[in-house]
DNA sequence: CGTGCTGGTGAAAACGTTTACACCAGCGCC
DNA sequence: GGCGCTGGTGTAAACGTTTTCACCAGCACG
């Protein structure tokens, strides 16, 4: 309990290495090494001398030398599109914790959801030659950071997005089956003027599939498919700006790429003095926790956000372990539309 | 535009090294280190060779060989309780943000609000070698993981903590003047039964000055101090249990030592069907994006958690790059009462 | 009593950088 | 014309590990 005195000047003061714990034990690196890895024969004497100094010289071997000689670093480096967006941090979360357990530490990136910055982000990963990558990139089939990637020969498990070509290592939902799911609550609930709000549209794959299975369930009950609007959450979700599309199609529900820009959605429908549910219904993807707690709860498609961090880790730890199953493997994991007070009966209309 | 073709099968290939570049250039590796990092004289001819050999082969510099000898890796470590509270989420932001453009890659760990988890949680950090920590931590006075900093020599900035001792490097903010601001609001709106209700209270020093400030403006406004409650937001914000408090104190206003945990009060208020803000106030910390875009809005004290997060970085950058000012500089960065929804007159009091 | 194996150990190379140092040519200056 | 500087270049050491290889002792086996 007794917390170790902090030295508050810094002093710069030189780490122990496994040469100091060698002469210390009166023995060579190579045993040293072997006891701290506990790999190969060592006699249970020298063991002990080894471990005794290990302790009193408080030695932690220095992931830096050991990457370096093994060509790879324990760790992993992840890039998404933002870690302010709950549903890649929680991501996030429950990758660090996977990977944490595996021994590996975590490298991050944000593309801030532009395809052009990717490459940015990813080559200082990169140059820290991690064990392997995990990435959720705007197009999967022309992303350059893929690319590098690849080329560097580093193994890489893509996360959320939509499966392009085979031989990829893939954690992911079915974005435009849970797209069809959600219109088609909403279109058991009596809507028939449903519109489509996406963030950044050219810049994720996700929102471009949710829409396409809009569409498909929108087209298969023979509703009009109004081309998706376009508004930036990222840098003010409270200038959303719907006038042109309550104004064109007079909306009574509006399905949101993604919870987050859903409940921005919901505060502009405020602005525009319309009731939600009872004016217009909004719903959105990804189920993240705070939808669940406000009011009117946000109707949503859930998905185990939490769940596919720790699974892409998982994968990619396996990757790196040579324990690739077969290489080009997607998991699709389940979604779940949870209804919710923001998504109501269309207005006039008798079920 | 033409995209890199990406090999499908994860060839292992070696990546391109110094001595690649100085091969294909016919000079030493020293001069292909001298132009990369522009440090001495190349003659114009030879830099020109080199610089072409380095496109040709894409050379990348490895950190690894680069922070073995430098001692010091390019990385930065940042530990905060959770990236999926937002106000962290945001602070990682732009912390990360700023890193990058420094040149630096972050690396990231959780304690999960656990004062015992901080240890495990920064040794894969300091194993890495990092050129400086920013660190959130339960109680910077005894925190095992800042002496472990400390005691590597690894340059240190606090982030949110209170200020314990000097000579310390912190970014934070006046946690105690906001509880008295934000009690000073609800006193101001009439309200006398006023319940402080925190997340992990031992775990916090953030929560614990934020209750005395509270403490201090009910105290000097002669109204009753309760104990703060404590409620176990981390896993499962819907089951935050008001029950007692509420039958004991009958509150007309609660205030929680975070927005996420004011947002999940508010929805356990809604469940014991009392209204917000009619039958009892609610007011948080953090100014948190969404808490200004639900129904009704968070009265919260607000505070710039992205900047707190560049600042942060902007500090350790200097520390590491020697340009460390006064070695403990405190930056307090200001903090604002933004009204909202939630917080209304007290009931039954004409004011 | 050799022969071969096995357990225990150390010396040394390798990993990819940076940088101190040495060297040489050219040039200005006395 | 010798001297010292400077610009340009290369050699080699160093950083902290892992791992291969060699070596030696001891022991079972024939």
């Amino acid at each position: 309990m007794d917390p170790t005195p902090i030295p508050t000047s810094d002093t710069p003061r030189k780490a122990t290495t496994i040469k100091d714990v060698a002469r210390r034990a009166r023995c060579s690196i190579a045993s040293v090494s072997r006891v701290v890895n506990d790999s190969g024969p060592v006699s249970g004497a020298l063991r002990l001398r080894i471990a005794a100094a290990v302790a009193e010289l408080e030695f932690r071997p220095s992931e830096v030398g050991r990457s370096l000689v093994l060509k790879r670093s324990r760790t992993i480096g992840v890039l998404v599109p933002s870690v302010t967006n709950p549903v890649f941090a929680d991501c996030l979360a429950g990758l660090q914790e996977t990977a944490r357990r595996g021994g590996h530490a975590v490298l991050i990136a944000q593309s801030n959801y532009e395809a052009g910055r990717e490459v940015e982000a990813i080559e200082p990963l990169i140059a820290e030659r991690p064990a392997g990558l995990v990435l959720t990139v705007c197009d999967p089939a022309s992303s350059e950071a893929r690319a590098r990637a690849a080329a560097a020969g580093i193994p890489t498990v893509l996360l959320f997005n939509e499966a392009s070509d085979p031989g990829v290592a893939l954690v992911t939902v079915d974005n435009r089956g849970a797209g069809r799911d959600l219109a088609a609550a909403l279109i058991g609930r009596g809507h028939r003027r449903i519109a489509f709000v996406a963030g950044r549209f050219a810049a994720s794959d996700r929102a471009r599939a949710r829409y396409e299975g809009v569409r498909d369930a929108l087209v298969a009950a023979g509703l009009p498919v109004e081309p998706p609007v376009e508004a930036d959450f990222i840098d003010g979700p409270d200038r959303i700006d719907l006038a042109d599309i309550l104004d064109r199609l007079r909306p009574t529900a509006i399905v949101a790429s993604n919870d987050l820009l859903a409940i921005g959605v919901v505060a502009a429908l405020r602005r525009h003095g319309l009731a939600v549910p009872d004016d217009v219904s909004v719903a959105g993807f990804d189920g993240i926790a705070i939808g669940g707690l406000i009011a009117p709860s946000l109707a949503t498609i859930a998905w185990p956000a939490r769940a596919m961090g720790t699974t892409a880790a998982a994968m990619l730890l396996d990757l790196v372990a040579g324990r690739g199953r077969e290489p080009g493997r997607t998991l699709t994991l389940p979604h779940l539309f949870r209804p919710g007070g923001t998504l109501a009966d269309a207005p006039n209309t008798s079920r």
